[in-house]
DNA sequence: GATGAACCGTACCGTACGGTACTTAATCGA
DNA sequence: TCGATTAAGTACCGTACGGTACGGTTCATC
Protein backbone atom coordinates (compact mmCIF):
# COMPACT_ATOMS: atom_id res chain seq x y z
CA UNK A 1 0.00 0.00 0.00
CA UNK A 2 1.60 3.10 -1.15
CA UNK A 3 -0.09 6.46 -0.28
CA UNK A 4 -3.38 7.37 1.10
CA UNK A 5 -5.71 4.31 -0.24
CA UNK A 6 -8.37 7.36 -0.59
CA UNK A 7 -6.81 8.97 -3.02
CA UNK A 8 -5.81 6.74 -6.10
CA UNK A 9 -3.56 8.44 -8.47
CA UNK A 10 -5.43 6.19 -11.43
CA UNK A 11 -2.41 7.63 -14.10
CA UNK A 12 1.09 7.58 -13.49
CA UNK A 13 2.78 11.14 -14.33
CA UNK A 14 4.12 9.52 -17.68
CA UNK A 15 0.70 8.04 -18.43
CA UNK A 16 -0.54 11.05 -17.90
CA UNK A 17 1.39 12.97 -20.08
CA UNK A 18 0.61 10.91 -22.45
CA UNK A 19 -3.09 11.01 -22.46
CA UNK A 20 -2.76 14.72 -22.32
CA UNK A 21 -0.67 14.51 -25.74
CA UNK A 22 -4.03 12.34 -27.14
CA UNK A 23 -6.45 15.12 -26.08
CA UNK A 24 -4.46 17.52 -27.92
CA UNK A 25 -4.14 15.37 -30.74
CA UNK A 26 -7.75 14.21 -30.78
CA UNK A 27 -9.03 18.17 -30.19
CA UNK A 28 -6.91 19.05 -33.29
CA UNK A 29 -8.16 16.08 -35.68
CA UNK A 30 -10.94 14.34 -34.11
CA UNK A 31 -11.42 10.80 -33.98
CA UNK A 32 -9.57 9.99 -37.19
CA UNK A 33 -6.24 11.46 -36.16
CA UNK A 34 -6.30 9.78 -33.24
CA UNK A 35 -4.36 6.33 -34.13
CA UNK A 36 -2.72 4.70 -31.98
CA UNK A 37 0.73 4.91 -33.56
CA UNK A 38 -0.07 9.05 -33.59
CA UNK A 39 -0.57 8.92 -30.03
CA UNK A 40 3.07 6.77 -29.74
CA UNK A 41 4.69 8.88 -31.27
CA UNK A 42 3.33 12.26 -30.29
CA UNK A 43 3.78 11.29 -26.67
CA UNK A 44 7.59 9.42 -26.82
CA UNK A 45 6.59 6.86 -25.90
CA UNK A 46 5.85 2.64 -27.87
CA UNK A 47 2.73 1.22 -28.85
CA UNK A 48 3.66 -1.53 -26.55
CA UNK A 49 3.64 0.76 -23.51
CA UNK A 50 0.39 2.05 -24.83
CA UNK A 51 -1.14 -1.22 -25.11
CA UNK A 52 0.33 -2.60 -21.94
CA UNK A 53 -1.24 0.56 -20.08
CA UNK A 54 -4.33 0.93 -21.58
CA UNK A 55 -5.27 -2.63 -22.75
CA UNK A 56 -6.74 -2.07 -26.45
CA UNK A 57 -7.69 1.62 -28.33
CA UNK A 58 -11.08 1.03 -26.36
CA UNK A 59 -9.03 1.28 -22.79
CA UNK A 60 -6.80 4.22 -24.23
CA UNK A 61 -10.39 6.31 -25.12
CA UNK A 62 -11.98 5.26 -21.75
CA UNK A 63 -8.85 6.36 -19.48
CA UNK A 64 -8.79 9.56 -22.05
CA UNK A 65 -12.07 10.65 -20.51
CA UNK A 66 -11.47 9.31 -16.75
CA UNK A 67 -8.60 11.40 -17.16
CA UNK A 68 -9.94 14.55 -17.95
CA UNK A 69 -12.94 14.45 -15.73
CA UNK A 70 -10.18 13.88 -12.84
CA UNK A 71 -8.98 17.07 -13.49
CA UNK A 72 -11.85 18.76 -13.36
CA UNK A 73 -12.48 19.75 -9.43
CA UNK A 74 -15.81 22.24 -9.19
CA UNK A 75 -15.13 24.36 -6.19
CA UNK A 76 -17.86 24.31 -3.42
CA UNK A 77 -17.87 27.78 -2.40
CA UNK A 78 -20.12 27.16 0.42
CA UNK A 79 -20.48 28.96 3.89
CA UNK A 80 -22.22 32.09 3.18
CA UNK A 81 -25.58 32.94 3.82
CA UNK A 82 -27.71 33.46 0.36
CA UNK A 83 -29.38 36.36 0.20
CA UNK A 84 -31.64 37.59 -2.96
CA UNK A 85 -28.72 39.37 -4.70
CA UNK A 86 -26.12 36.52 -3.82
CA UNK A 87 -28.27 33.61 -5.43
CA UNK A 88 -28.24 35.75 -8.31
CA UNK A 89 -24.43 35.88 -8.32
CA UNK A 90 -23.83 32.66 -7.61
CA UNK A 91 -26.69 31.59 -10.43
CA UNK A 92 -25.01 33.11 -13.05
CA UNK A 93 -21.94 32.23 -12.05
CA UNK A 94 -22.61 28.86 -12.59
CA UNK A 95 -24.72 29.52 -15.64
CA UNK A 96 -21.12 30.97 -16.95
CA UNK A 97 -19.16 28.42 -16.00
CA UNK A 98 -21.44 26.06 -17.46
CA UNK A 99 -21.27 27.55 -20.54
CA UNK A 100 -17.40 27.63 -20.45
CA UNK A 101 -17.03 24.03 -19.82
CA UNK A 102 -19.59 23.17 -23.13
CA UNK A 103 -17.24 25.27 -25.30
CA UNK A 104 -14.23 23.86 -23.69
CA UNK A 105 -12.33 22.61 -26.83
CA UNK A 106 -11.42 19.35 -24.51
CA UNK A 107 -15.07 18.92 -23.58
CA UNK A 108 -16.35 19.19 -27.03
CA UNK A 109 -13.58 16.67 -28.72
CA UNK A 110 -14.34 14.18 -25.54
CA UNK A 111 -18.12 15.06 -26.39
CA UNK A 112 -17.80 14.10 -30.18
CA UNK A 113 -15.75 10.98 -29.65
CA UNK A 114 -18.22 9.38 -27.19
CA UNK A 115 -21.45 10.10 -29.55
CA UNK A 116 -19.16 8.71 -32.46
CA UNK A 117 -18.51 5.35 -30.30
CA UNK A 118 -22.08 5.10 -29.72
CA UNK A 119 -24.04 1.81 -30.98
CA UNK A 120 -21.05 0.24 -30.83
CA UNK A 121 -20.43 -2.67 -28.63
CA UNK A 122 -18.66 -1.15 -26.28
CA UNK A 123 -20.82 1.87 -26.02
CA UNK A 124 -19.74 2.75 -22.61
CA UNK A 125 -17.94 5.49 -23.44
CA UNK A 126 -21.09 7.53 -23.21
CA UNK A 127 -22.16 6.41 -19.99
CA UNK A 128 -18.66 7.21 -19.04
CA UNK A 129 -19.20 10.77 -19.80
CA UNK A 130 -22.62 11.06 -18.72
CA UNK A 131 -21.32 9.76 -15.70
CA UNK A 132 -18.27 11.10 -14.58
CA UNK A 133 -18.28 14.48 -16.81
CA UNK A 134 -21.83 15.60 -15.05
CA UNK A 135 -21.52 14.56 -11.83
CA UNK A 136 -19.56 17.32 -10.50
CA UNK A 137 -21.24 20.34 -11.88
CA UNK A 138 -24.56 18.33 -11.73
CA UNK A 139 -24.09 17.93 -7.35
CA UNK A 140 -22.74 22.09 -6.69
CA UNK A 141 -25.93 22.99 -9.29
CA UNK A 142 -28.03 20.65 -7.12
CA UNK A 143 -26.29 22.13 -3.76
CA UNK A 144 -27.46 25.62 -5.28
CA UNK A 145 -30.58 25.52 -5.38
CA UNK A 146 -31.13 23.15 -1.94
CA UNK A 147 -29.29 26.25 -0.39
CA UNK A 148 -31.79 28.63 -2.35
CA UNK A 149 -34.67 26.86 -1.21
CA UNK A 150 -33.50 26.61 2.23
CA UNK A 151 -32.98 30.23 2.52
CA UNK A 152 -36.65 30.61 1.24
CA UNK A 153 -35.51 32.27 -1.61
CA UNK A 154 -36.44 29.85 -4.74
CA UNK A 155 -39.71 26.89 -4.72
CA UNK A 156 -39.60 23.85 -6.14
CA UNK A 157 -41.32 20.32 -5.79
CA UNK A 158 -39.11 18.32 -7.49
CA UNK A 159 -35.29 19.50 -7.44
CA UNK A 160 -34.59 16.94 -10.40
CA UNK A 161 -37.13 18.99 -13.21
CA UNK A 162 -35.89 22.69 -11.16
CA UNK A 163 -31.97 21.59 -12.12
CA UNK A 164 -33.37 20.92 -15.51
CA UNK A 165 -35.15 23.50 -16.20
CA UNK A 166 -32.13 26.17 -15.25
CA UNK A 167 -30.06 24.01 -17.70
CA UNK A 168 -32.30 24.04 -20.14
CA UNK A 169 -32.66 27.98 -20.03
CA UNK A 170 -28.72 28.13 -20.20
CA UNK A 171 -27.80 26.15 -22.78
CA UNK A 172 -31.32 25.89 -24.60
CA UNK A 173 -29.54 24.20 -28.03
CA UNK A 174 -26.37 25.35 -28.46
CA UNK A 175 -24.38 22.50 -27.17
CA UNK A 176 -25.92 20.38 -29.46
CA UNK A 177 -24.74 23.09 -32.27
CA UNK A 178 -21.49 23.11 -31.04
CA UNK A 179 -21.07 19.39 -31.91
CA UNK A 180 -22.53 20.32 -34.92
CA UNK A 181 -19.29 22.83 -35.37
CA UNK A 182 -20.83 25.93 -34.84
CA UNK A 183 -18.56 28.48 -33.44
CA UNK A 184 -18.82 29.12 -29.72
CA UNK A 185 -21.27 31.75 -28.39
CA UNK A 186 -19.79 35.58 -27.37
CA UNK A 187 -22.67 36.59 -25.62
CA UNK A 188 -22.49 34.09 -22.89
CA UNK A 189 -22.47 37.02 -20.61
CA UNK A 190 -25.82 38.19 -21.66
CA UNK A 191 -27.26 34.84 -22.21
CA UNK A 192 -26.20 33.48 -18.54
CA UNK A 193 -28.01 37.19 -17.07
CA UNK A 194 -31.07 36.25 -19.11
CA UNK A 195 -31.63 32.29 -18.37
CA UNK A 196 -31.22 33.14 -14.68
CA UNK A 197 -33.80 36.14 -14.97
CA UNK A 198 -36.26 33.47 -16.08
CA UNK A 199 -35.33 30.76 -13.62
CA UNK A 200 -35.71 33.10 -10.81
CA UNK A 201 -39.38 34.23 -13.08
CA UNK A 202 -40.45 30.72 -12.77
CA UNK A 203 -39.23 29.25 -9.25
CA UNK A 204 -37.82 31.85 -7.11
CA UNK A 205 -40.54 33.32 -4.39
CA UNK A 206 -41.62 36.92 -3.62
CA UNK A 207 -38.48 37.23 -1.44
CA UNK A 208 -36.14 37.12 -4.17
CA UNK A 209 -38.49 38.69 -6.75
CA UNK A 210 -38.63 41.79 -4.82
CA UNK A 211 -34.64 41.86 -4.70
CA UNK B 1 -35.99 19.85 -68.55
CA UNK B 2 -37.91 16.84 -67.69
CA UNK B 3 -40.71 17.37 -65.34
CA UNK B 4 -41.34 21.11 -63.10
CA UNK B 5 -38.71 22.74 -62.48
CA UNK B 6 -39.90 23.68 -58.90
CA UNK B 7 -40.03 19.81 -58.15
CA UNK B 8 -36.40 18.75 -58.16
CA UNK B 9 -36.95 14.77 -57.51
CA UNK B 10 -33.01 15.33 -56.05
CA UNK B 11 -32.86 11.57 -56.03
CA UNK B 12 -34.23 9.15 -58.69
CA UNK B 13 -36.43 5.65 -57.17
CA UNK B 14 -33.54 3.54 -57.27
CA UNK B 15 -31.22 6.10 -55.45
CA UNK B 16 -34.05 6.82 -53.00
CA UNK B 17 -34.00 3.43 -52.15
CA UNK B 18 -30.38 2.75 -51.65
CA UNK B 19 -30.46 5.89 -49.67
CA UNK B 20 -32.93 4.22 -47.58
CA UNK B 21 -30.75 1.11 -46.83
CA UNK B 22 -27.76 2.70 -46.42
CA UNK B 23 -30.30 5.20 -43.25
CA UNK B 24 -31.12 1.22 -42.11
CA UNK B 25 -27.26 0.34 -41.56
CA UNK B 26 -26.81 3.30 -40.54
CA UNK B 27 -29.15 3.19 -37.71
CA UNK B 28 -28.38 -0.09 -37.42
CA UNK B 29 -24.85 -0.27 -36.90
CA UNK B 30 -23.74 3.70 -36.59
CA UNK B 31 -20.84 4.98 -39.16
CA UNK B 32 -18.76 1.82 -38.66
CA UNK B 33 -21.21 -0.41 -39.99
CA UNK B 34 -21.77 1.97 -43.25
CA UNK B 35 -18.93 1.06 -45.56
CA UNK B 36 -19.60 1.14 -49.14
CA UNK B 37 -19.69 -2.79 -49.87
CA UNK B 38 -22.21 -2.70 -46.78
CA UNK B 39 -24.49 -0.05 -48.65
CA UNK B 40 -24.19 -1.91 -52.34
CA UNK B 41 -24.75 -5.53 -50.80
CA UNK B 42 -27.00 -4.40 -48.45
CA UNK B 43 -29.41 -2.51 -51.50
CA UNK B 44 -28.60 -4.76 -54.02
CA UNK B 45 -26.74 -2.21 -56.32
CA UNK B 46 -23.07 -2.04 -57.23
CA UNK B 47 -19.91 -0.26 -55.80
CA UNK B 48 -19.73 1.62 -59.18
CA UNK B 49 -23.12 2.92 -59.31
CA UNK B 50 -22.71 4.72 -55.62
CA UNK B 51 -19.88 6.31 -56.97
CA UNK B 52 -21.29 7.41 -60.37
CA UNK B 53 -24.35 8.91 -57.90
CA UNK B 54 -23.08 10.02 -54.91
CA UNK B 55 -19.04 11.06 -56.03
CA UNK B 56 -17.70 9.10 -53.10
CA UNK B 57 -18.44 8.64 -49.51
CA UNK B 58 -18.92 11.46 -48.25
CA UNK B 59 -21.55 12.27 -50.79
CA UNK B 60 -23.27 9.43 -49.79
CA UNK B 61 -23.31 10.81 -46.34
CA UNK B 62 -24.74 14.22 -47.60
CA UNK B 63 -27.12 12.51 -50.15
CA UNK B 64 -28.61 10.96 -47.06
CA UNK B 65 -29.05 14.06 -45.18
CA UNK B 66 -30.66 15.69 -48.01
CA UNK B 67 -32.67 12.67 -48.55
CA UNK B 68 -33.61 12.63 -45.15
CA UNK B 69 -34.51 16.37 -44.69
CA UNK B 70 -36.41 16.00 -47.79
CA UNK B 71 -38.58 13.34 -46.19
CA UNK B 72 -40.03 15.64 -43.41
CA UNK B 73 -42.83 17.92 -44.16
CA UNK B 74 -43.96 19.79 -41.40
CA UNK B 75 -47.45 20.36 -41.79
CA UNK B 76 -48.23 24.16 -41.26
CA UNK B 77 -51.58 23.92 -39.76
CA UNK B 78 -52.75 27.37 -39.92
CA UNK B 79 -55.63 29.24 -40.12
CA UNK B 80 -58.00 28.98 -37.18
CA UNK B 81 -57.98 31.99 -34.57
CA UNK B 82 -55.42 31.63 -31.81
CA UNK B 83 -57.38 31.16 -28.27
CA UNK B 84 -55.36 30.59 -24.77
CA UNK B 85 -56.19 27.65 -25.17
CA UNK B 86 -55.77 26.54 -28.25
CA UNK B 87 -52.32 28.48 -28.56
CA UNK B 88 -51.43 25.95 -25.44
CA UNK B 89 -52.45 23.25 -27.16
CA UNK B 90 -50.39 23.92 -30.57
CA UNK B 91 -47.57 24.46 -28.07
CA UNK B 92 -47.77 21.26 -26.28
CA UNK B 93 -48.43 19.64 -29.88
CA UNK B 94 -45.29 21.25 -30.94
CA UNK B 95 -43.53 20.09 -27.59
CA UNK B 96 -44.60 16.49 -28.42
CA UNK B 97 -43.70 16.72 -32.09
CA UNK B 98 -40.20 17.93 -31.39
CA UNK B 99 -39.35 15.89 -28.32
CA UNK B 100 -40.65 12.47 -31.25
CA UNK B 101 -38.36 14.11 -33.72
CA UNK B 102 -35.28 14.47 -31.42
CA UNK B 103 -35.98 10.89 -30.46
CA UNK B 104 -36.08 9.33 -33.82
CA UNK B 105 -33.74 6.72 -34.33
CA UNK B 106 -32.57 8.29 -37.94
CA UNK B 107 -32.38 12.19 -36.02
CA UNK B 108 -30.24 10.46 -33.55
CA UNK B 109 -27.96 8.35 -36.28
CA UNK B 110 -27.70 11.65 -38.73
CA UNK B 111 -26.54 13.65 -35.52
CA UNK B 112 -24.22 11.22 -34.16
CA UNK B 113 -22.50 10.75 -38.02
CA UNK B 114 -22.50 14.57 -38.96
CA UNK B 115 -20.88 15.10 -34.97
CA UNK B 116 -18.20 12.42 -35.78
CA UNK B 117 -17.51 13.90 -39.23
CA UNK B 118 -16.98 17.56 -37.94
CA UNK B 119 -13.29 18.71 -37.74
CA UNK B 120 -12.74 16.49 -40.99
CA UNK B 121 -12.34 19.41 -43.77
CA UNK B 122 -15.17 18.41 -45.16
CA UNK B 123 -17.38 19.59 -42.70
CA UNK B 124 -20.48 19.96 -44.77
CA UNK B 125 -22.37 17.59 -42.62
CA UNK B 126 -22.88 19.49 -39.59
CA UNK B 127 -23.81 22.68 -41.07
CA UNK B 128 -26.25 20.81 -43.57
CA UNK B 129 -28.05 18.78 -40.98
CA UNK B 130 -28.33 22.41 -38.89
CA UNK B 131 -29.79 24.25 -42.02
CA UNK B 132 -31.74 21.43 -43.47
CA UNK B 133 -32.40 19.45 -40.49
CA UNK B 134 -33.76 22.41 -38.30
CA UNK B 135 -35.85 24.59 -40.96
CA UNK B 136 -38.57 23.13 -40.95
CA UNK B 137 -39.39 22.76 -37.27
CA UNK B 138 -37.80 26.56 -36.41
CA UNK B 139 -40.44 28.09 -39.22
CA UNK B 140 -43.67 26.68 -37.44
CA UNK B 141 -42.69 27.20 -34.28
CA UNK B 142 -41.23 30.76 -34.72
CA UNK B 143 -44.49 31.20 -37.08
CA UNK B 144 -46.57 29.94 -33.97
CA UNK B 145 -45.10 32.11 -31.61
CA UNK B 146 -45.07 35.49 -33.71
CA UNK B 147 -49.06 34.33 -34.44
CA UNK B 148 -49.56 34.12 -30.19
CA UNK B 149 -47.76 37.90 -30.57
CA UNK B 150 -50.65 38.87 -32.84
CA UNK B 151 -53.22 37.68 -31.16
CA UNK B 152 -52.33 39.33 -27.85
CA UNK B 153 -51.41 36.32 -25.84
CA UNK B 154 -47.81 36.12 -26.22
CA UNK B 155 -45.34 39.55 -25.04
CA UNK B 156 -41.69 38.69 -26.37
CA UNK B 157 -39.26 41.67 -27.86
CA UNK B 158 -36.75 39.27 -29.35
CA UNK B 159 -38.92 36.35 -31.07
CA UNK B 160 -34.98 34.52 -31.85
CA UNK B 161 -34.92 34.36 -27.92
CA UNK B 162 -38.16 33.68 -27.02
CA UNK B 163 -37.86 30.52 -29.27
CA UNK B 164 -34.63 29.31 -27.98
CA UNK B 165 -35.97 29.27 -24.23
CA UNK B 166 -39.08 27.44 -25.43
CA UNK B 167 -36.64 24.69 -27.17
CA UNK B 168 -34.37 24.98 -23.95
CA UNK B 169 -37.90 24.35 -21.74
CA UNK B 170 -38.86 21.09 -24.22
CA UNK B 171 -35.71 19.93 -24.82
CA UNK B 172 -33.04 20.72 -22.13
CA UNK B 173 -30.43 18.46 -21.49
CA UNK B 174 -32.34 15.60 -23.65
CA UNK B 175 -31.22 15.63 -26.81
CA UNK B 176 -27.31 15.33 -25.86
CA UNK B 177 -27.94 12.72 -23.76
CA UNK B 178 -29.88 10.64 -25.81
CA UNK B 179 -27.06 10.76 -28.37
CA UNK B 180 -24.36 9.49 -25.30
CA UNK B 181 -26.52 6.83 -25.67
CA UNK B 182 -29.52 7.23 -23.09
CA UNK B 183 -32.53 5.90 -23.79
CA UNK B 184 -35.67 7.99 -24.93
CA UNK B 185 -37.49 9.74 -22.51
CA UNK B 186 -41.23 7.99 -21.58
CA UNK B 187 -42.53 11.25 -19.90
CA UNK B 188 -42.72 13.19 -23.38
CA UNK B 189 -45.94 14.18 -22.54
CA UNK B 190 -45.91 15.24 -19.47
CA UNK B 191 -42.19 16.86 -20.44
CA UNK B 192 -44.10 19.05 -23.12
CA UNK B 193 -46.97 20.37 -20.40
CA UNK B 194 -44.60 21.39 -18.11
CA UNK B 195 -42.43 23.15 -20.91
CA UNK B 196 -45.51 25.09 -22.00
CA UNK B 197 -46.48 25.69 -18.82
CA UNK B 198 -43.25 27.51 -17.93
CA UNK B 199 -42.91 29.21 -21.56
CA UNK B 200 -46.73 30.79 -20.89
CA UNK B 201 -45.45 32.10 -17.15
CA UNK B 202 -42.40 33.66 -18.73
CA UNK B 203 -43.99 34.55 -22.10
CA UNK B 204 -47.50 34.63 -21.94
CA UNK B 205 -49.54 37.79 -20.98
CA UNK B 206 -52.57 38.42 -18.75
CA UNK B 207 -54.57 37.25 -21.58
CA UNK B 208 -53.43 33.41 -22.04
CA UNK B 209 -52.62 32.98 -18.20
CA UNK B 210 -56.09 33.75 -16.81
CA UNK B 211 -57.04 31.16 -19.51
C1' DG C 1 29.51 -4.63 -12.30
C1' DA C 2 25.74 -7.99 -13.03
C1' DT C 3 20.67 -8.62 -13.34
C1' DG C 4 16.20 -7.66 -14.37
C1' DA C 5 12.40 -4.63 -15.25
C1' DA C 6 10.51 -0.94 -17.79
C1' DC C 7 10.25 1.20 -21.97
C1' DC C 8 11.42 3.31 -26.55
C1' DG C 9 11.70 2.75 -31.50
C1' DT C 10 10.69 0.14 -35.28
C1' DA C 11 9.50 -3.38 -38.04
C1' DC C 12 5.98 -6.52 -39.04
C1' DC C 13 1.31 -8.83 -39.82
C1' DG C 14 -3.48 -9.33 -40.87
C1' DT C 15 -7.38 -7.11 -42.06
C1' DA C 16 -10.65 -3.95 -43.64
C1' DC C 17 -11.95 -0.22 -46.19
C1' DG C 18 -12.25 3.37 -50.11
C1' DG C 19 -11.97 3.56 -54.69
C1' DT C 20 -11.31 1.56 -59.61
C1' DA C 21 -11.55 -1.64 -63.49
C1' DC C 22 -13.63 -5.27 -65.91
C1' DT C 23 -17.15 -8.68 -67.26
C1' DT C 24 -21.82 -9.86 -67.87
C1' DA C 25 -26.83 -9.37 -67.85
C1' DA C 26 -30.77 -6.52 -68.84
C1' DT C 27 -33.37 -2.80 -70.72
C1' DC C 28 -34.69 0.21 -74.48
C1' DG C 29 -35.02 2.87 -78.70
C1' DA C 30 -34.59 2.50 -83.76
C1' DT D 1 -33.41 -7.71 -84.31
C1' DC D 2 -29.45 -4.98 -83.40
C1' DG D 3 -26.66 -1.71 -81.00
C1' DA D 4 -26.12 1.14 -77.03
C1' DT D 5 -26.65 2.40 -72.44
C1' DT D 6 -27.07 1.15 -67.68
C1' DA D 7 -26.03 -1.21 -63.80
C1' DA D 8 -25.02 -5.60 -61.10
C1' DG D 9 -21.39 -8.49 -59.53
C1' DT D 10 -16.71 -9.38 -58.71
C1' DA D 11 -12.10 -9.00 -58.58
C1' DC D 12 -8.46 -6.07 -57.59
C1' DC D 13 -5.24 -2.38 -55.58
C1' DG D 14 -3.23 0.74 -52.33
C1' DT D 15 -3.34 2.27 -47.98
C1' DA D 16 -4.00 2.80 -43.26
C1' DC D 17 -4.90 1.13 -38.98
C1' DG D 18 -5.01 -2.06 -34.70
C1' DG D 19 -2.29 -5.08 -32.52
C1' DT D 20 2.16 -7.88 -31.71
C1' DA D 21 7.05 -9.02 -31.58
C1' DC D 22 11.71 -7.90 -31.05
C1' DG D 23 16.13 -5.56 -30.42
C1' DG D 24 18.31 -1.93 -27.94
C1' DT D 25 18.66 1.35 -24.01
C1' DT D 26 18.05 3.29 -19.61
C1' DC D 27 17.80 2.76 -14.72
C1' DA D 28 17.22 0.86 -10.23
C1' DT D 29 18.53 -2.76 -7.15
C1' DC D 30 21.65 -6.05 -5.21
Amino acid sequence: MTGDPRRQPEFSPRQSAVLEEALRLLVAGGEKALTTAGVARAANCSKESLYKWFGDRDGLLSAMIAYQASKVRTLETEGERLTAVSLRERLETFARDLLAVLSGDVSLALNRLAIGQVSRESAKLGELLRERGRRQIDRRARALLDAGQRAGLLFFGDAEEAYRTLYGLIVTDLHVRMLLGEAPVRDGEKRAEKAVSAFLKLYGTDKVLAG
